[in-house]
RNA sequence: GCGCCCGUAGCUCAGCGGAUAGAGCAGCCGCCUUCUAAGCGGCAGGUCGCAGGUUCGAUCCCUGCCGGGCGCGCCA
């Protein structure tokens, strides 16, 4: 149970109550009206800006609704004080009976607590990584990787029907040049000379291996050919043996892709036509001309009719073409199919993962959604900024021509995948991000991975040492009904709270599409469970394993279990394994 | 020139329209006979880029500036 969204149901009931009697006018607007956790704890457990938010439309002074308020509060089960303060908060006060309750509810769920229905079974498609298949994954890939992951998993547990797909970009230029590149390096393997890589093909290392792979498969067969002969079959080769290395690399970080989509398959398919002629049928595909971008007008400039999208009913600066002088589709026309796509598959709710060089694309997309969609469709895109990555503060240069850019590969052989995961999501994908390789794999408190794990870890210690001392194998049904009214410490009652948020920090993280928060609601558990153990040290009847007092022991093991199950439940989310131990 | 993102403590960053803006690091002072001190506690540190506006209330929303990043037809 989330039970802060429980109480904001208590207080809409008293609020409706009150129209009921005449001390409110019916019908109030009351979206607006909160119960949160106030920031200074002293305030008390839950306050409500109901009095304030309302006062306008009831046209009363906020403390004439705060008091009648704080009357009916009074009446609900587990408040055992209300009271208005400061501008017309009502701070709400809940009983530690009604806390230690919240105990139960995440033992019996185990590591399911915070599992929301929130989202109602809504299909949400989420849309990430989606790298040209023409190379290895690096590392700005890898952020949208996990980010994309992350909020996958975040909506799944918050009651989305979730799919995570893959777009591969295997139309167009780009794979033509890896169709020429890869005959470089199939040539180069058969032999032959090839000299230097030319300008404009793909001069990395790794095509060296699929020309082998080609030339052990094929021998000689396509020496001597015209290109329209092999560039076919060698850019279907190269696209397949990538793919497979880049499916490989995700395995690897843990991303498993629900559906991946060619963008070949879909021109092939005619969808590209169906989406265009549907714009076109609405009216919306026209001939006109653009102007040039002011200040940075291209050399090549050329002006001329085209066939353009008006993408400016919908909110986007210009209107954009969907052919190129060619005849031949834009990425944004085939985009368009795509996104069409989904939509037909059932998803009116879509969310991209980009790199935040795509941001010039964001408006346009999402006016191509609306039109295509009829307006039922709508389109959030998560941009992933910069990546940059550090060795002990000093800055690893990377670049392409030079080939030492570095790859989610070397990434995952040196920090391994559930650091990569976790340390890329202690940062809003909209913030820029610095991954200190040295600083990623510390042992120490300014690694959130290490401390939340370590944390986690700690809370098996205890098992393991309660079953030592003859409290083994406490199952989750006996924990829950343990003798919780013993957890009077202070210091016990904030952990129970700090849990009793997870599910409303669960809920709030989903709607927002912000999987970074549960990183820093983590690792503020794990610091609050962290100081909590030191406690024992100091006063060893804090201790949770105390031999003489089995009731005691019980109720601390279950607050211990119900930590771990937390910080399992969040882990989750990042697809990070929670560690038994940290040796 | 235009669009998008960012600007919060010395540094790296959180901050859900609410009350006295938070954390880590760095600095200073403490805590190991005790379930992992790989840890914990405390002190100090801020005109939330600037100026207006909306609001009972703005770090958050709107407008304009300043500074940084990204992008701007026939690449994806």
């Amino acid at each position: 149970m989330n039970l802060f969204r429980h109480i904001a149901d208590e207080i809409t009931a008293a609020l409706r109550a009150m129209e009921a009697a005449g001390e409110l006018p019916a019908g109030l607007d009351l979206s607006a009206v909160t119960a949160e956790p106030p920031r200074d704890p002293a305030h008390g457990d839950i306050a409500t800006n109901a009095a304030m938010v309302l006062a306008k439309g009831a046209r009363k002074k906020p403390r004439e609704i705060a008091d009648a308020l704080v009357a009916r509060l009074r009446q609900v089960a587990g408040v055992t004080g209300a009271a208005v303060a400061g501008p017309g908060f009502i701070n709400l006060r809940l009983s530690d009976d009604f806390w230690r309750a919240r105990l139960a509810d995440v033992l019996t769920a185990g590591r399911a607590y915070g599992d929301s229905t929130l989202g109602q079974g809504t299909p949400v498609n989420v849309e990430y990584v989606s790298a040209n298949p023409t190379g290895p994954l690096h590392v700005a890939h890898a952020r949208g990787a996990v980010v994309g992951d992350a909020l996958a998993n975040l909506l799944a547990k918050a009651g989305f029907a979730v799919t995570k797909e893959y777009y591969i970009n295997d139309a167009g230029a780009q794979v033509d040049i890896l169709g020429r590149s890869t005959y470089l390096r199939y040539q180069e393997a058969l032999g032959q000379a090839i000299g230097e890589i030319p300008e404009g093909l793909y001069p990395g290392e790794y095509l060296k291996d699929v020309g082998r792979q080609l030339a052990q498969l094929d021998g000689s067969k396509w020496l001597n050919q015209p290109e329209d002969v092999w560039l076919p079959e060698l850019r279907a080769f190269a696209i397949d043996t990538l793919m497979a290395s880049i499916r490989d690399d995700l395995d690897a970080l843990g991303v498993r892709m629900d559906v991946f989509t060619s963008e070949r398959a879909l021109v092939q398919s005619g969808a590209v036509e169906a989406a265009f002629q549907a714009l076109s049928d609405a009216g919306l595909i026209y001939q006109g001309r653009l102007e040039p971008p002011k200040g940075q007008k291209p050399d090549d400039w050329e002006d001329r009719e085209q066939t353009l999208f008006r993408s400016t009913q919908f909110g986007d600066d210009v209107d954009r073409p969907l052919k190129k002088s060619d005849g031949s589709w834009t990425y944004f026309a085939n985009d368009i199919a795509n996104h069409h796509d989904k939509f037909c598959r059932g998803f009116a709710e879509m969310i991209d993962v980009w790199g935040a060089d795509h941001g010039g694309y964001v408006k346009r997309m999402q006016a191509a959604v609306k039109a295509i969609t009829s307006g039922k469709g709508a389109l959030d895109v998560k941009l992933c900024q910069l990546v940059r990555v550090l060795k002990g503060g000093e800055l690893v240069r990377m670049s392409k021509r030079a080939g030492t850019f570095i790859t989610l590969r070397d990434l995952l052989d040196e920090v391994g995948p559930d650091v990569v995961r976790f340390t890329m999501l202690t940062r809003k994908n909209d913030a820029p991000f610095d991954f200190d390789l040295a600083k990623a794999t510390e042992q120490s408190r300014d690694n959130p991975v290490w401390y939340v794990q370590y944390a986690h870890a700690r809370t098996r210690s205890v098992l393991r040492q309660a079953a030592a001392a003859g409290f083994g194998g406490l199952d989750a049904a006996t924990l829950a009904a343990a003798p919780h009214a013993r957890l009077t410490d202070p210091g016990e009652l904030a952990l129970i709270k700090l849990l009793a948020q997870w599910p409303r920090q669960v809920e709030a993280a989903a709607q927002a599409h912000e999987p970074h928060r549960i990183a820093f609601y983590l690792y503020e558990l794990a610091s609050q469970f962290h100081a909590h153990w030191n406690r024992g040290k100091e006063e060893s009847g804090l201790r949770f394993v105390i031999e003489t007092d089995r009731d005691l022991t019980l109720s601390r093991i279950a607050l211990v279990q119900a930590v771990g199950f937390v910080i399992q439940s969040g882990l989750g989310i990042f697809g990070v394994p929670p560690a038994e131990e940290m040796r």
